[in-house]
RNA sequence: CCGGGUUUAGCGAAGUUUGGUAUCGCGCUUGGUUUGGGACCAAGAGACCGUGGGUUCAAGUCCCGCAACCCGGACCA
């Protein structure tokens, strides 16, 4: 830092007191570059918007912006396991391989397992998901029908040797995952909770700005269809889906049955709705829900007594969001040529203050005026790099954060300042107390 | 896992055919001029050319092995 930058930032510091979110000083490694060999737009946009960068194939470091973003993305999830009773937890993400023994998986497994060694010579694995755990948990702690039903959750790093990664974080090897686990008495409370959970993601979704299709998906050797996928629509998304157009205004209580699944289930004879019926779309997949009873409460011996002193091994099931994917999603479905258009509720920051003349007395005051005032009920980044005027907009517009008010000497001897909507384009010339007062009121 | 490709400065590339000790753009540093859509001038710093071996007086360049990474496909949250 020279002299100066030390100097006007304890300027900045001192007229608007404590924490202040400067530009200069966030960790955000713009560039204007786009990598040649990286295809789609939201890879290409996390690299180029400084969210994300490479340390592996695979895997990738999360910087400042992808770090809010994917803040904001948990706290909705965990606001809405909350409401339908989910106990937050942290499993582990190295796993003792015993656990898996006893299941049966840790052969079955495969190579997308990563098995680790440690000093002694112990066998541990980096968890690709924790139906063990989750098992294990429950058994060491609930021993009555009481204590059903249970759901816990975490938020982990997750590891899947993918043979192939690609998109980004879209399919990395490395990725964070909510994943949940319900224990019930029964099929029937088992499925209630089955339903309950739909519904949640359904509003998870909802919230962050996206339109969440829900898929039948295989349940493999249990049957039925308590399994579901939700997918964002979106062209670049690896699935195929084959939806009744019902389902784009059905309600929630329908929306379970309305038909819908991927590519692989499609079969046109059987199809139970007619060809003017059906929607086809591409989408990506952010979440899996799925019932499988006894899988691992037998093997691993997890039960509790029943009212009659008997034995009760629980009906169990499994809840998964994409969350690392959830960013590349969000953007696949929401972005232009420019760059990022962030949903509001998942934006790094609700609003970014960009100073056009860092030079300039009055345009320095004006920022500091807007930022302290609107600091206080919104985050704001301040753009207040000394760097030419196109690459201030240009990052601005790449950033995707929702609101930008630029200020700038012209417009303000007019006495007035740009509020600019990233999403629509639109731009209205305020004066400082209305553009503070636009944001107040909201 | 099958097929194709890449690896030279922080990033992107040229140089490899024809062996002679590395070039350009962006970025970075310093100073100055600029300021409404990625500006200009000047002066700098920065590379054991992915890795191991071989051929040669001499290897970024030729030969052999290995690795990492990328793309398409088959598979997966």
């Amino acid at each position: 830092m020279s002299i100066n930058d030390l100097k006007r930032l304890l300027y900045l510091r001192e007229i608007l007191g404590g924490e202040i979110m400067l530009f200069s000083k966030f960790f955000a490694p713009t560039s204007k570059d786009i990598p040649s060999d990286v295809k789609i737009a939201s890879h290409q946009l996390m690299l180029r918007a400084g969210m994300i960068s490479q340390a592996a194939s695979g895997i990738y470091y999360w910087l400042p912006l992808a770090v809010r973003v994917l803040e904001k993305i948990m706290k909705i999830i965990c606001e809405e396991q909350d409401k339908i009773g989910a106990n937050k937890v942290y499993f582990t993400t190295v796993q003792p391989a015993e656990l898996w023994i006893e299941s049966g998986r840790y052969d079955d497994y495969g190579k997308e397992m990563l098995r680790i060694t440690d000093r002694k010579g112990g066998k541990f694995l980096y968890s690709p998901t924790n139906e063990e755990q989750a098992t294990d948990v429950f058994r060491k702690y609930i021993k009555s029908y009481k204590g059903l039903p249970t759901i816990l959750y975490q938020i982990h790093w997750k590891f899947r040797d993918e043979i192939r990664p690609r998109f980004g974080v879209m399919r990395g090897r490395e990725f964070l995952m909510k994943d949940g686990y319900s224990f019930a008495s029964t099929f029937e409370e088992a499925e209630k909770i089955y339903h309950k959970v739909f519904k949640s993601y359904i509003r998870t979704f909802r919230r962050m700005g996206l339109t969440p299709i829900p898929v039948q998906a295989d349940s493999g050797a249990i049957g039925g269809n308590m399994s579901h996928e939700f997918q964002i629509l979106a062209q670049t998304g690896e699935s195929t889906l084959y939806y009744d157009k019902k389902l784009l205004t059905a309600s929630d209580e329908e929306l379970m049955k309305v038909f819908a699944v991927t590519d692989e289930k499609y079969d046109p004879n059987t199809s139970p709705i007619p060809q003017s019926e059906l929607m086809v779309s591409k989408g990506i997949e952010v979440g899996h829900i799925f019932y499988f009873g006894k899988k691992y409460s037998e093997p691993m011996n997890a039960f509790v007594l029943d009212k009659n002193g008997q034995k009760l091994y629980p009906e169990m099931g499994s809840y998964g969001i994409g969350v690392s994917r959830l960013i590349a999603a969000i953007i696949e479905a929401f972005h232009d040529e420019r760059g990022i258009i962030w949903p509001e509720p998942v934006a790094p920051f609700d609003v970014t203050l960009l100073n056009l003349h860092t030079s300039n007395k009055d345009c320095v005051g004006a920022c500091n005026k807007i930022y302290r005032a609107l600091s206080e009920s919104k985050e704001v980044l301040y753009d207040d790099r000394d760097m030419s005027i196109g690459e201030k907009l240009g990052d601005a517009d790449l950033i995707g954060i929702p609101w930008q008010i630029i200020v700038g000497e012209k417009n303000l001897s007019q006495g007035v300042v740009e509020l600019k909507n990233r999403k629509t384009g639109e731009i209205a010339k305020l004066s400082v107390d209305e553009v503070i007062g636009r944001f107040l009121k909201k």
